[in-house]
DNA sequence: ATTTAGTGTGAATAAGTATGCACAAATTGA
DNA sequence: TCAATTTGTGCATACTTATTCACACTAAAT
């Protein structure tokens, strides 16, 4: 069965004329060898192509130096580009990602469970939800949580997010001082703190200003439900004259909405506003007006809580970073000078 | 320093009155053990929240149940598209995904090398090249390498594409059928054999065809490089008025450039063709006629693959899959009715 | 009743590496 | 020169689980 032959340690320290011992500490940065001898089982190793075994040196420190990364919808671009600075970030740290899809709908918790038992260094998740019993799983397997852009009650997780409220009332300032009469919320997934802390500042901030109230529709996050919801939003008898959109993947589907089946022109006949400020928001195609989350700084962060946390695993720590308005063509700053 | 103290299988042992053989083999599928037994120590595993350490399962039985994917620029749509239908196979699979970026640049290969050795089950390649280093570190840690979108002359890698050449070549007959006079082309990374199947046959086709050869830029694949190559396409004298980009990011890019940059009609003016057909190739903003990649089932294949690299490490097989053309509003099919 | 086959279990070992401990050799200090 | 310290190395063990072997026992068969 086993019929994959390896070069281990004790062939290398056979040909070297050496223990094993020698050769795992040719390995090990910091230990007690001999420059010559040290060299002489390094060109060993390289001639018999011999590495040291990852999966054995993790069974003995206790740490496989591998976080877990669980995403969601991958057709969010905000989280390919948290992907991707993650992977690098993680990778010039040392430690290696075991990605999996963890979409909180069916199948995807058994297999978070059986993830957990690799020793994991940590397990970052990526908008995805912390069910209490995977919540105990983890805390059972000593394995630390960071939420990224997402917060829970539950108190055992850490979490990286941006300041959401902040951002939303921004965004309603913004709205108003565009002198806007019809301001419609698209709203994403119910329930979830990232749209619970954006909806319920931007309510706030509208009821403070004497706004109306906005009209709302779900987009549940996700392309295709918030070009429904536009839909509804645009065939209303009182259509909005303008759509905060409680992520950057809806109005992208809002613009596309509104501009191709309605023929509207946006950013005069109808502003469109998106959060996150993703990288396509900036194409001219586009040119959307997003409150921008600081996606390397909270990566930055999350890498930084990781190593916090190898160090006292029962800890945990909640962050937030600012963000700033990035006006773009999508939506009009100040009061139109022509009714 | 070890103070993350995790139940073993000694601890469930114990506590059950068992050994901690019955215990592995309560674990292990189709060992034998009676039924009873078997139960007792379940419920006892639950109580004490055990799970066994897959490092040390791994280290025994040889095989880690981890792919490793070496990612390059996911900016490109395409790969993250590959990446989510990746990760879900393999989630179903019963396997690991491994990612880690590999753009071939400064600094990724030790990242690679050093991957190579967790006993990977096989290493996938998402548009990246193998250098012949690289493929003798494979072979000789004994892990299957399969290059997906790229092949290589190394004979020691299993790879999975789709068919270039044909593609290429309805794209050239598309273009030609809309009477297009003077026709450039967009190359990818020079010398991945992605680009060199796409412009050979592409180039071939219009020779064959007597067409005047075309316009040569390269964008290397990239959003970036294809702004700038578009820029300087449209802004010689003898101005294309078609483009095929090598893949869909370029044409996004080139669309981007042609239409707020020039003030084109693409489509009418200018007509642009991609390659891949992302999803983002179908949003009426963009509306690209594209030559699809069968993603789904380029990644079935490689979990085909995979399973049958794990019974045999030293077999390869190369999988080439047929896509079709799908014909958008960026491109006019028939000649222009007025001149 | 006695052999045969089969079942369930534990002891022992193996997977490949890191590391504490002991000891020899080398170096330092007086 | 001798004691004290430092350096380099090997031996043995530990990490955690899977699996082979041997043994006790039950059930079936003659």
């Amino acid at each position: 069965m086993n019929d994959r032959i390896f070069v281990t340690a004790h062939d290398v320290a056979r040909e070297a004329g050496v223990s094993q011992s020698a050769v795992s500490r040719a390995f090990t940065p910091g230990a007690r060898i001999a420059a010559d001898t040290r060299e002489r089982i390094l060109a060993t190793a390289e001639r018999l192509g011999y590495r040291p075994n990852l999966l054995a040196r993790s069974l003995i420190n206790g740490r496989s130096n591998i976080v877990g990364v669980g995403v969601g919808d991958l057709g969010n671009p905000f989280f390919v580009q948290t992907l991707q600075l993650l992977s690098n970030s993680l990778n010039e740290a040392g430690l290696r990602l075991l990605m999996f899809p963890a979409e909180g709908d069916a199948g995807s918790e058994p297999s978070i469970r059986e993830i957990l038992h690799y020793r994991l260094d940590a397990l970052v998740l990526l908008s995805v939800g912390l069910s209490s019993t995977l919540a105990e799983e983890c805390r059972k397997a000593q394995v630390p949580v960071i939420l990224y852009n997402r917060t829970t009650r539950d108190q055992d997780a850490s979490s990286v997010i941006g300041d959401n409220a902040t951002g939303a009332r921004t965004i309603a300032a913004h709205l108003l001082a565009g002198e806007h009469r019809r301001i419609a919320y698209l709203a994403g997934t119910e329930g979830s703190s990232t749209n619970v802390q954006r909806e319920s500042a931007f309510y706030a901030y509208m009821a403070e200003q004497d706004a109306p109230e906005p009209i709302r529709e779900n987009g549940q996050f996700r392309m295709e439900a918030a070009t429904a919801a536009t839909r509804r939003l645009l065939t209303a008898r009182d259509r909005p004259d303008a759509i905060f959109c409680a992520n950057d993947t809806m109005a992208i589907a809002a613009i596309n909405v509104a501009r191709h089946e309605f023929g509207l022109d946006v950013g005069r006949e109808l502003s469109i506003v998106g959060y996150d400020d993703v990288p396509m928001a900036a194409w001219p195609a586009f040119s959307l007006t997003s409150y921008s989350q600081p996606a390397q700084a909270m990566v930055d962060e999350t890498v930084r809580l990781i190593h916090a946390l190898r160090a006292a695993p029962a800890s945990h720590e909640r962050v937030m970073l600012e963000g700033s308005l990035v006006v773009r063509g999508s939506s009009r700053a100040v009061r139109p000078h022509a009714a």
